[in-house]
DNA sequence: ACTACATATTCCAATTATGAAATCATGTTA
DNA sequence: TAACATGATTTCATAATTGGAATATGTAGT
C-alpha cells in the first residue's frame, strides 16, 4: 500500500508510467497493475492516462499533494541511513585512550591500517573522555563503564587491575601480606580510581582501601612509572604493566587480591546508523582483543 | 520495502511481534517474515527477539527513529484522506447562486434533503463569488466561467440566455427585427453580461452589442422584474425567466439571437479529496440537471 | 530440573505479484 | 485517410507472499 503510493507520486512526477517504470527499473507491467491496484483499493481513478494523454484527475491530485512531501522525505530518510553504509572507503574519527593505543593495542591499530588501506583513518587518543557527539567521532575506544546514555556500547573485553610495586620498593619497605598492611605503604592512584575496591578471584571476598595520604595523578602511564621508581604500590590495569612485570620491573603484591575488571568498549552515537567503515573497525577490534589473553579480564599469566 | 519499515515501527511500538500481528489484523507468521525479509535488505538484525525478551538492536533503533516520525505521519495523512470518504452524513457545506436556487432549482434542494436525511446540509445562497477556501465550503454550484485556478470544477449542464422584453413595452415601441434596431431600445444589463456576445443558432453568425447609455443592476432577478415592467430589453438566462414567459409577461425578441451558454459548474477546492457526502450531491446535481432541458443548453421549447 | 506458558518461527497449500512478450489504443505524420 | 509510433495494458508462465496449523524456543514458577 505505501509502496504503491509511493510508485504513484513517481508517476505523478514523471507523468507516465513507462517513464517510472523505466527510472524505478521495474517493468512497465508491473506499474500498470500496481497503479491499477491502488486505484481500486482508494476505490478512485488517480490518472486519465492514454497512449498520448496523461492527466491527474482531481482524485489523482488530491493524493499526489498530500502524498508527494511524505515519499520524498522517506526517500531521503532512506538515502541518508544507506548511505555510507556499505562504503568501506573515505574518512573515518576515531577516538581513543591515549596509553593503551600506543602500548598494547598499538599493532591492532597498524594492523587496522594496514588491513584497510582505503579506510582514512582519523585516530584521536586523549586520556581524558571527549564528547563524542560534538566531536563528530564515528566510533571510540573507551575503557570502564560508560555513563553516557546517547551513546551504544558493544563490549570487546576487559582489564584486569592488580597492585604493583617495585622490587627494590618491596625490598625496602616490606611485602606486605595482608590488606591491612596497606596502611603502612606509601600508594599511588590514579584519579579515575580514587577508590580501590579490591577483591580475591577465587572466594569473591571484597573489600575496600581508601588510599587517603597517597600520591595522585591523573595518567595511568605515569603513575606505573612512579611504581616503578619504587614510589610505592599502585592499583593498575595490567594492560600498562605488562612489559614491567615481564621484565621485573614492576611485581605484583597481595597476589590473591585484585582491583575491578574494567570493561574494554566500543562505543558510538546512538540514532545513528554505525558506518560500514565504523562497524568493520569495531568487528576487527573485538577479534584482535579477543586474541589478547590480558584483555579477557584474567588476570595475567606470563 | 516501504510497507514493511511501516510494519517494523508498528513492532517496535508494540514491543512484539504477536501484539503487531493481532493490532494489524495479520497472521504472526506475515508477520515475522516481513520483518526477516526486512532485516535481509537492510543487511542487519533490528530486534534482538526470542519468547520473552524483545529488544532493538543499535540498528533497529536507529532506523526506528529515522522512520517512526513518517510513518506516523503517513498513517495520518491517509486517516485524513480516508475520513470522511464513506461518510454519508454529517455536515455539508455548499453555496451556490441565489437566484436559480430559489427559483428553478429550488425542488432539486428539497429533493436532495429528502433524499438524503442523514447529511445535514448547510446551503449559502449568495449572488457574488465568495471566496470557496476560506469559507470552508465542501462543494459550490457556479453558473458562468470559474478564474479561480485553485479550485476544481464539473460541468453539470448549461442555461442559454436570450433577449426578452414586456409585451406591453414592445407594443410601444416596436419589435426589432434586426440587431441594429436595439440602438433605438432601451437595454438592461445586469452586471456580469455588461457586454452582449450574441450569436445565431443555425448560422454560427456572431455579433457583439456594446448596450452603452443602458440600464445596469447587479442582480439577474431584479432584470428581469424591470424589463417584466416595461422598462426595456435584456438579455437574461432562461433558467430565470421561465414563468414570465409562460404566462406571457415576458417575450423573446430578435428569436434567431440567443446570448452566451453558461455552464452550470460545480467546483471544490483543489488539493483536497472530495468527500462523499460533496460527492454525493455532486452527481445528485447532475443527475437533476440532465433531466432539466432548460438546462442543457437548448433555447426553451415551451 | 521439570512444567506451563507465551511468543516466535517454520511448513504447506493457496493466493497473489512479477517479468517478458504480445496486444491494444490513440494521437501524429505522410 | 492510412500507416506509424508511442505508451498502456493484457497474457501466461514463474516466482514470491500469504494465512493457518504445527512446531520450536526461551522464561518463570513450581
Amino acid at each position: 500500500m505505501l509502496d504503491d503510493i509511493a510508485l504513484f507520486v513517481h508517476i505523478a512526477q514523471h507523468r507516465g508510467l513507462s517513464a517510472t517504470a523505466e527510472m524505478l527499473k521495474v517493468p512497465a507491467a508491473t506499474v500498470t497493475r500496481r497503479l491499477q491496484k491502488l486505484e481500486t483499493t482508494l476505490g478512485c481513478r488517480l490518472i486519465h492516462r492514454s497512449a498520448r494523454k496523461f492527466e491527474l484527475t482531481a482524485e489523482g491530485d488530491a493524493y499526489y499533494q498530500a502524498y508527494a512531501g511524505l515519499v520524498k522525505q522517506f526517500e531521503e530518510t532512506a538515502r541518508d541511513l544507506s548511505s555510507d553504509v556499505h562504503q568501506l572507503h573515505g574518512k573515518l574519527k576515531v577516538m581513543a585512550p591515549t596509553n593503551i593505543s600506543i602500548g598494547l593495542l598499538q599493532p591492532m591499530w597498524s594492523a587496522f591500517i594496514g588491513a584497510y588501506p582505503d579506510i582514512q583513518l582519523e585516530l584521536m587518543l586523549n586520556n581524558q573522555v571527549e564528547d563524542l557527539l560534538s566531536s563528530q567521532v564515528d566510533i571510540a575506544l573507551r575503557i570502564g563503564p560508560q555513563i553516557d546514555s546517547q551513546l551504544y556500547q558493544k563490549r570487546l573485553g576487559s582489564v584486569a587491575t592488580i597492585l604493583l610495586a617495585a622490587p627494590d620498593y618491596l625490598e625496602q619497605q616490606g611485602r606486605p601480606e595482608v590488606l591491612e598492611d596497606l596502611n603502612h605503604h606509601r600508594l599511588i592512584t590514579v584519579s579515575n580510581l580514587p577508590v580501590w575496591k579490591l577483591q580475591k578471584i577465587k572466594t569473591k571476598a571484597s573489600a575496600t582501601v581508601n588510599p587517603i595520604a597517597a600520591t595522585s595523578v591523573n595518567d595511568i602511564r605515569l603513575a606505573s612509572q612512579l611504581a616503578r621508581d619504587g614510589l610505592g604500590i599502585s592499583l593498575l590495569p595490567v594492560s600498562e604493566v605488562k612489559e614491567e612485570l615481564q621484565q621485573g620491573r614492576l611485581e605484583q603484591v597481595l597476589a590473591p587480591w585484585c582491583g575491578p575488571e574494567r570493561d574494554i568498549l566500543a562505543v558510538w552515537p546512538s540514532g545513528r546508523l554505525l558506518s560500514a567503515k565504523a562497524r568493520c573497525l569495531r568487528d576487527f577490534m573485538q577479534q584482535h582483543i579477543q586474541k589478547e589473553s590480558i584483555l579477557q579480564g584474567r588476570m595475567m599469566v606470563i
